[in-house]
DNA sequence: GTCTATATTGCGATAGAC
DNA sequence: GTCTATCGCAATATAGAC
């Protein structure tokens, strides 16, 4: 299955035939269908995955302590280790025949959490209380978590086409990020 | 080619077969063929386009006085109604296949047009000046283009899936946007 | 320039042996 | 569970009449 990520993620899921799935994964391509309903059930199985992998605390290996834009870019190199899937997620979500409901499930846990940690309240009745939430959602999602995935996919594309390095690009992010976003992070 | 944009940016360009292109268009398929080359062609015919549609000065028709994010959201307005070029544009840039040139391109041109208004060296030869330029560079791109390219494209699928009105997100988004990005905007 | 018809290949999916 | 073989179809692309 990360045979197939990986693939998916280089030209795009349509583009991919089950049968190079096969190849690069030195199976039958045969037997891909008797682990799986079809090719749609492939990038389903991997959305899946993902979806459960945000789910566990992994933050717990985190430390609690530090800068804040630490903490960022820690979150920054544990989603790079997820580019495939990432890329791929956008992709599909892109699409408008989507709903994007992959991507936004995924967006949605993460900044909930990161919301109620900071004291925000959800679901309020209060409608002053709900739109402060709403408010911090949409900014912590257009100006959060977009960019993040942005730098994490596109980063080295953008390496490459402005020739300059890599750990150049990663450091002016972190300042561009910390500058940005996060100083403009809203009080409860 | 409009109508071949709008399925692209539906199911994605692999997905979408010259067949139902021409149908959509009330064409004949072999017309198709006869201005373009191949399918690849056909992308490749929109890019240009956008390419074209971008460099030429759109702006000279806004507003030089007024808020800054006033003209920001006027773009935002504008990007909105290639929405579709944009998604597919944003698609075939994150296939690891792609370099990427497409999109750099067109935000290169945009971001060093900017940079230079405010005052910024480009091609310097004093190495502070080229990172102070780089810097505002990786700024622009990550938590500006790209913030503002995901809401063109996604705010609709946001507001679907949080159940938030679209007027609302939109109104969340220039609040995030002026308090984060523009906020942080470098001196050069 | 515009159409019909068709060549040709590649792909998703399955049957059925072992 | 794993393989070979193959079906059926859909998709790109072109030939050639008008």
């Amino acid at each position: 299955m990360i045979t197939a990520e990986r693939l998916f993620a280089k030209k795009g899921f349509d583009a991919t035939s089950v049968d190079s799935i096969a190849k690069a994964a030195k199976v039958n391509k045969a037997l891909i269908y008797y682990y799986f309903k079809n090719k749609q059930d492939i990038i389903h199985s991997i959305f899946d995955d993902m979806q459960e992998e945000m789910r566990g605390d992994r933050r717990s290996s985190g430390v609690e302590e530090g800068l804040l834009i630490d903490k960022v870019m820690q979150e920054k190199t544990f989603l790079s280790s997820r580019k495939s899937t990432l890329s791929l997620l956008l992709m599909e979500t892109l699409k408008e025949n989507s709903d994007g409901s992959f991507l936004l499930q995924i967006a949605k846990k993460e900044i909930e959490t990161e919301l109620e940690r900071r004291g925000f309240i959800q679901n309020s009745d209060d409608p002053e209380e709900k739109a402060k939430f709403q408010s911090a959602l949409v900014h912590e999602f257009f100006t959060g978590i977009l960019p993040l995935i942005g730098a994490v996919i596109l980063q080295g594309k953008f390496s490459k086409f402005f020739d300059m390095e890599e750990e150049l690009v990663e450091k002016f992010f972190r300042e561009a990020f910390e500058k940005s976003h996060l100083s403009s992070h809203l009080e409860p």
